[in-house]
RNA sequence: GGGUCGGUAGCUCAGGUGGUUAGAGCACACGCCUGAUAAGCGUGAGGUCGGCGGUUCGAGUCCGCCCCGACCCA
């Protein structure tokens, strides 16, 4: 092809070594991604790692359970992406990376799909045999996992999907049960009493999550509580006055409390209405705050303050009860009603004295139980709102009517409260009121007898950390044992394990592991004491049982006897029946798991799920196992923020600003959604959106176009053309010191699980070090020079270097794309980027002193750039190629790097003169790089056919006459 | 209402122990190239650092209050 023709403007593009590559511009990820997912299934990739890890040092990341129910989302898409990133990015650093994902399978919301089911065909619950209803709850809950394991599954994140865990598995539900009977062993296990929000219409219980707030007018009154005694007398002969929006509770009233930063007085009546309720003489202590808002609601004319109240003069005193001695009370409410300090107590509204009725408001049942006195619990209201049969006159009347109307107890106790004389006021409120969502009844707090796990009793047993409460272990273990990120994440949970109460395990419910123990109840000196049976052989036949049939053995006729065989006693001991609350379940799959699976190791290198589970599984799961192990089940917790709309604010359906990670799967690819999580910070709150989105993907775009590059610079590489880098260019040596730092970055980054840092540093690498810089010099070079070229050869050389350490950095966070980019190159059934580690770096690639000069290079060359622009602008040149500009340098140090290099190359430019010198006034300099100046000179000659450098060599070569001398003998 | 965390260019983010004109990438505008081409290169514009007050010679960076948002709790 050289001999033939000389003519001009011959087209020498087939001379051109040009990019080569299938590679596509565009990604089609959302058709390609099935493809790939198929190949790694076909290939049994997870498997495949596995054998290829074995030896290496094990490293797991223990799955918090997603509950089997519904389509995932976009905080179950970012949670399981960001454990694949943390998976991923531990095996290519040379980790044995597994990953076993799980499920929690048991609970009310399963138990209410079911139940729903049942509703629509009129069918009742109790009806049914309990296990073949809980068969249905499996059945559903199976159904479900399948449908999210394959949404798992197209998000790329690998695991052991064919053998996960789940709850619901016999095994588990017997190890839960093992787990459960450690508690009862240890004695930290014991019967009291909560109150919980209870629907009266449904009869049952409801959790937080089955309860919504609407508008409802409730009655309020003022109510006077004659005090008894006081310590210091201030309160002799006066009133505490309080005041509520729930009359029916003040039947079972046991305390008043008082707030200890609130400033009270005692306020003396001097003036009444002749027939009001409150009557001239009368004292009563009250809020300085509400004292006005009180005694005119009493329709009390005039009044004066008579002294402070302080603490002191609470504490200790002794209330009667507004139905006190009252002639049809059959003396029921003649016990004490202490005074006690609430810090829940404010002054906004009311009187600044709070009536308890422990039974019936979680936080008077908290202050009874700081002061030892849950002995004095109420049992006054039965399952249907209706007063118990002992409790005089009010027996029988109802809060609320089945059908959800107001019954006549607030009416009732209004009437008694008026004849006995306490009632000040009365009147109505409109307010936020808790109403179940099922029958939109208002509901009531009512207290039932429940199972808790002690936080506050010593533990006696084998472990490092005997002796110590559970509170205490938990303590010390989170802050001993436990690598938290972000460091906040530590005192969020240190704070909850200070103040939370004891465990309530109990729900009365179907569908869960029960709590499989028994119990006799015996009085004692009028005390009821409840005994739990401690028989290890009975224990072993309940666990041997659940190993085989599953926890529906201890609902099976004649369980009872079965478990209790052999002993003397059996008939004296009672079944429980209660189910264990779902977070025992999932505070102990570290046993099931880690513990007893093969592939698991404990404690777990890592539990990674969003800040609310600091309440929920990171705090099931520290108690569980500090309770049984003494200490916490993970050596590191990682926990990531919500996932919120474009403008911060939370998704929701009725708002219509939710994101479905299926859309953005269907619509950009699994990649573009995994590139988001990379981009965002996890540690806090993110956003998404379409606009978001679209940002990411252009990113994308512009990250793949610079892959694709490499990928067609590679084309037909051959090993043969491989260059030390002792031999390469400094523009090589360069790349090479910037490929060592990074990869430094990338190591340490993966490691501290700061994947948006090492995405950003390998993203701005690719735009601005490779795209801007390397390969828009490297082209001439690459497209033009004969193969035999070592500035070629080094160049292809670094594009082989590059290209494996850009693949298996970013593998854990594009799993797809970085898989098409291998595949182009290595073709093959059995290749995978993912069977990848990232390569060893050389650190003598490391060079600080050539990298130092080349920040300096990269400066002179701005300075180059910015002259050929004005000239740009004033139309003198189009492509730099026609600039041959004279730049002027002042520091010899930086002249002699210029010169030790081909700066017109660097520039690209077809010439370039370096001189020594500065301060012409017609240079063009950039005052942030002084003693550098260019001044823009057209280059001289013709323009080279081939190459479109501009040099006088063209025209004045043997063979063409319209090339340079490098191409004319490039073709010779 | 309480606890915890956060609010830096249109977007995603950098900005150790307070110190010169607050940075990057993307997006945007304009220009160039047409042998990475639904690509590539260059230049440019764009910010009351949530608001107010305070400490200081000097605050995005420290303190207080407020606003907004999120999670957990009530």
């Amino acid at each position: 092809m050289t001999s033939e023709t000389k003519a001009p403007n011959h087209d020498y593009k087939d001379t051109l070594f040009l990019p080569e590559t299938e590679f596509p511009m565009r990604g089609g990820l959302p058709q390609r991604e099935p493809e790939w997912l198929a190949r790694w299934e076909k290939m049994d990739l997870y498997k495949r790692l596995r054998e290829l890890s074995k030896g290496r040092q094990p490293w797991v990341l223990h799955d918090g359970p997603p509950y089997a129910n519904g389509h995932l989302h976009i905080g179950h898409a970012l949670n399981k992406t960001l454990k694949d990133f943390v998976v991923r990015s531990r095996q290519v650093l040379g980790y044995d990376s597994r990953y076993v994902p799980g499920w929690d399978c048991h609970g009310l919301p399963i138990e209410w799909k079911i139940e729903e089911k049942y509703r629509e065909k009129k069918l009742d619950k109790s009806a049914v045999p309990i296990n073949e209803f809980r068969q249905e709850c499996r059945d559903f809950a199976a159904g479900w996992i399948d449908v999210q394991r394959e949404e798992f599954k197209r998000l790329g994140v690998i695991g052991d999907w064919d053998d996960p865990y789940t709850t619901m598995k016999f095994s588990a539900e017997a190890t839960i049960a093992r787990e459960f009977l450690k508690f009862v062993m240890n004695g930290l296990l014991y019967r009291g009493s909560k109150p919980v929000m209870w629907s009266p219409v449904e009869k049952t219980a409801l959790a937080d999550a089955e309860v919504e707030y609407h508008d409802r007018v409730s009655p309020t009154i003022h109510v006077r509580f004659p005090v008894v005694s006081a310590p210091t007398g201030a309160l002799s002969g006066a009133d505490v006055v309080i005041w509520t929006t729930t009359p029916w509770t003040i039947p079972s009233n046991r305390g008043v409390s008082y707030g200890p930063e609130i400033n009270y007085g005692l306020y003396e009546v001097t003036e009444a209405p002749e027939d009001n309720w409150v009557k001239v003489g009368a004292k009563l202590a009250l809020a300085d705050d509400l004292a006005e808002d009180a005694l005119t609601a009493a329709r009390v004319g005039e009044w004066r303050r008579l002294y402070d109240l302080t603490p002191a003069d609470f504490e200790g005193a002794i209330l009667g009860h507004p139905f006190r001695g009252e002639p049809w009370a059959e003396r029921f409410w003649d016990y004490e009603v202490p005074m006690l300090a609430g810090g829940f107590v404010t002054s906004d509204a009311g009187t600044g004295f709070v009536h308890n009725a422990p039974s019936h408001g979680e936080e008077d049942f908290e202050l009874f139980a700081e002061n030892k006195m849950l002995d004095r619990i109420t049992y006054n209201v039965l399952e249907d709102s209706a007063f118990a049969p002992h409790v005089p006159f009010f027996a029988g009347l109802r809060i609320l009517e089945p059908n959800g109307k107001d019954g006549k107890a607030n009416d009732a106790v209004l009437e008694k409260l008026a004849e006995s004389g306490k009632l000040m006021a009365r009147g109505r409120i409109k307010h936020s009121y808790p109403h179940s969502w099922r029958s939109k009844a208002p509901v009531i707090y009512r207290n039932t007898p429940q199972w808790f796990v002690a936080m506050d009793q010593a533990i006696h047993d084998a472990t490092p950390q005997a002796g110590l409460t559970l509170r205490q272990r938990a303590l010390k273990t989170i802050a001993e044992d436990v690598q938290w990120t972000p460091k906040s994440a530590y005192n969020r949970m240190r704070g909850m394990i200070e103040t939370r109460p004891d465990w309530v395990l109990s729900r009365q419910r179907a569908w869960g592991v029960p709590l499989c123990c028994f119990m006799r109840e015996s009085v004692v000196e009028g005390v009821v004491k409840v005994e739990l049976l401690r028989d290890e052989a009975v224990n072993a036949r309940i666990l041997a049982a659940f190993e085989v049939e599953g926890a529906d053995a201890w609902f099976a006729e004649g369980a009872a006897a079965r478990f209790l065989a052999g002993r003397p006693d059996a008939d004296q001991w009672t079944q429980v029946v209660d189910i264990l609350d779902v977070w025992f379940d999932s505070g102990s799959t570290h046993a099931f798991v880690m513990e007893d699976r093969p592939d698991g190791i404990w404690p777990a290198s890592l539990y990674l799920e969003g800040t609310d589970q600091h309440r929920g599984w990171f705090q099931s799961s520290l108690l569980e196992a500090s309770a049984t192990r003494g200490r916490a089940p993970y050596e590191g917790v990682l926990t990531h923020g919500f996932t919120l709309d474009e403008k911060g604010q939370k998704m929701s359906k009725s708002v219509g600003n939710t994101v479905a990670p299926q859309n953005v799967i269907k619509d950009l690819g699994a990649d573009i959604l995994r590139l988001w999580i990379a981009q965002t910070d996890f540690t806090e709150d993110q956003r998404i959106g379409p606009k978001i989105l679209q940002g990411v993907a252009d990113s994308y775009r512009r990250l793949r176009n610079t892959l694709r590059y490499m990928l067609g610079a590679l084309a037909g590489f051959d090993e043969s053309e491989r260059v030390e880098p002792k031999d390469m260019p400094e523009l090589e040596r360069w790349i090479l010191h910037r490929l060592a730092e990074l990869d430094q970055v990338v190591r340490k980054g993966y490691e501290a699980y700061e994947f948006q840092k090492v995405f950003a540093q390998i993203f701005n690498f690719c735009t601005t070090d490779l795209s801007a810089v390397y390969f828009d010099i490297r082209k001439d070079a690459l497209y033009c020079d004969p193969p035999s070229s070592l500035r070629r050869r080094a160049c292809r050389t670094v594009m082989d270097i590059l290209f494996h350490r850009l693949t298996t950095w970013l593998s854990p966070i594009l799993c797809f794309t970085t898989e098409d980019v291998w595949l182009s190159r290595y073709p093959g059934e059995d290749q995978s980027v993912h069977l990848q580690t990232i390569p060893e770096t050389p650190a003598s690639w490391l060079d600080p002193e050539l990298a130092a000069r080349w920040e300096k290079i990269r400066e002179a060359r701005r300075v180059v750039t910015g002259a050929l622009e004005i000239a740009r602008r004033e139309k003198l040149i189009g492509a730099s190629l026609e600039a041959a500009p004279v730049v002027r340098v002042s520091d010899p140090e930086l002249l002699a790097a210029l010169r030790a290099v081909d700066f017109a190359e660097i520039c690209i430019a077809s010439d370039l003169k370096l001189e020594e010198g500065s301060g012409s006034p017609e240079a063009f300099s950039l005052s942030e790089v002084p003693g550098v100046e260019a001044v823009f000179v057209k280059a001289e000659g013709g323009k080279c056919a081939r190459c479109w450098r501009v040099t006088p060599e063209v025209g004045a070569q043997p063979h063409h006459d319209d090339l340079c001398r490098r191409c004319d003998e490039a073709l010779s």
